[in-house]
DNA sequence: CAAAATATGAGGCACGTGTCTCAAAAATAA
DNA sequence: TTATTTTTGAGACACGTGCCTCATATTTTG
């Protein structure tokens, strides 16, 4: 059987026009025009019928040819905070590829750096961002009563904000970003998985305990583990502050102090320099040791074998996901909903 | 410290067009266009000249404006297999919410179902497609010579080919979909580390090993597993032929003649016949079952656990990537590298 | 009822590029 | 040199929408 399928041509897949819309509403074209952009001075009736039309018609309107005549631009702003950790060094990367890749759609990427332990200024800068300057922030912040006013006020000024990465849960806008506490759960249930049965407790890492993502991610961590993995005991959390003298020194002591440590869990996106100690203490081959985010030295780690597994979110779908995110506020699309939701990966040594 | 920072506006993030282009190679609009779309009869010298002033004033060409003018559509076939199995339905229900989510691209998307197993039903398909009605094909079909052969055809005649989930390897064009050996490699680890230390051998059941896709998913598993769970063995591979009274008969035999099987690895993407015939043969709960793709289906199998693991490629991004790659050949864009590469995702109980 | 306010229409220009035509200039051939 | 061919320029129109002005039609108010 020949599988020959004619396709509807022409007039058919010409999508209408504001011109079609006009003459089946019975209206000019600039009335449309009235109704389409939500401009005043038109009689509800009037509005209904066009309504009526574009749901007859189908229409949709000509995003680029709408961009043409307003010269839309799309500028945006990545807030991100200064401190560098290779996490952090990827996004970045994946903005600057941005740059060329969304070029063609007008879009222009700009970076700032932001304190993010300082409200304040995060707030001053915020202030700062004017609606003639750009169309669209992606912000990664913590969570502050200071900053979430101030994108709110940002967003009145008619920019389109979105939290990335780190979530502004109060701000109950769609954001850029993974759920932590399933993160941390993940993390959990493959670092169950890979000790295998056996008992003892796991050391945590992290970068520090204030933010709510790390809360998050050790609760979901902890409650997967009492639920599924009764024989693993978590140990409380040691906060490197980021310092690899200090990070040396509590992790010492905490391998000395807990002499049945069958895995480590390093919670904090920065990984590199608790594995380096660790690598450093030779422990027991068969400890078993899980890290987050994707970045070289985690993935030569995860290839070496001196990581187990590695729970990530594609820092390319996240710059890439803000960027379609903002684009769609600033052109008043609709639900974007599960499509740009970013999913939390688990990596191993063979989906690399 | 406050990190004002000032965005540069207005002239500087205008980008260049044909007429600043004209103007900075000291030729006229007429021959920036005859240039920028490679017509004749322009002298090497002005040729250089003009692609000179492009380096310097960083134009890139404003595809909205270039569509609009064309009156520029992309109109997509997704040639798709008839059989209906749960992943192939979700690819279908993506396909179509991509239809509202780019429409306002001038997107069109449309499904036409293929003979995958009948070559000459799909290569007398392919030769019916003109370029007055597409502009571009994403095609899941077996590797074969005529398939292949046509294909090239296809994209003779100006349209934008891209092979979708099954790889055409010989066309040495770029795809959308997974390295099927790492991904059979992904689930014998996952395999292996569920199973933990025992001993045994893993039961395998495909659809069917006649297609290149089911063998390097087998020659990944098999290799993963020799290499680093030496205590699990995988016996042959059991087909199905998607026949359900046939299912039942050699999975119960298999099982009856291997008292020693620990793990069951579901290779095919229709996985629902084959778990739903294990369930009812009530297996320890120690017996690890790992499955491909995401449906509805293994979702809720592993929600209630009666799966241990999932591998899989995000339906949603198989389809948008594959417009998105189309659209980007029809808009003669540059390298689309890495950026859209499809992941091999381990989906887990947690993180759905 | 007239006067004022509101609603709609007609038409034009702009956005940046593609695609024509026709004329003029430059290079090449005879 | 002149005749011919090749290369370039000038200009116009189109694409679909936004945005503006001004005039006319319709409704509301006093």
């Amino acid at each position: 059987m020949t599988e020959t399928k004619v396709f509807p041509v022409q007039e058919s897949m010409q999508r209408p026009t504001t011109k079609d819309l006009a003459k089946a509403a019975g209206v000019s074209r600039a009335t449309v025009d009235r109704v389409l952009n939500r401009r005043e001075g038109v009689k509800q009736g009037t509005v209904d019928r066009v309504n009526r039309a574009i749901q007859e018609l189908g229409f949709v309107r000509n995003v680029q040819a709408a961009n043409l005549a307003k010269s839309q631009r799309y500028r945006f702003v990545f807030a991100l905070p200064k401190s560098g950790d290779q996490f952090l060094q990827e996004i970045v990367r994946h903005i600057e590829e941005s740059r060329d890749i969304f070029a063609a759609d007008r879009v222009w990427c700009d970076l700032a750096h932001i304190d993010e332990n300082d409200p304040h200024s995060v707030a001053s800068f915020l202030r700062s961002l004017g609606e003639d300057q750009i169309e669209g922030l992606a912000i990664m912040a913590p969570e502050t009563p200071q900053v979430r006013d101030a994108i709110i006020r940002v967003q009145e000024r008619g920019i389109a904000a979105l939290p990335f990465i780190s979530n502004q849960p109060l701000l109950n806008a769609d954001w850029v970003g993974v759920d932590n506490s399933a993160a941390g759960a993940t993390a959990a249930l493959l670092l169950g998985q890979c000790v295998g049965g056996r008992s003892g407790s796991v050391m945590v890492i992290s970068e520090s305990m204030t933010s709510r993502d790390s809360l998050e991610r050790r609760r979901g961590f902890d409650q997967e583990l009492i639920q599924n993995f009764p024989d693993i005991r978590g140990l409380p959390s040691l906060e490197t502050y980021g310092n690899e003298e200090r990070a040396r020194t509590i992790i010492s002591a905490g391998l000395n102090s807990n002499p049945d440590i069958v895995a480590i869990y390093v919670m904090s996106s920065e990984a590199r320099i608790p594995l380096e100690i660790l690598d450093d203490l030779n422990l027991p081959k068969s400890t078993v040791k899980i890290a987050h985010e994707r970045t070289p030295f985690t993935e030569s780690a995860l290839r070496a074998g001196s990581l187990n597994g590695l729970v990530a979110q594609d820092a390319g779908h996240l710059v890439r996901s803000a960027i379609r995110r903002l684009k769609g506020v600033v052109d008043k699309h609709r639900s974007f909903g599960a499509q740009e939701k970013i999913r939390i990966e688990i990596l191993l040594r063979t989906n690399l």
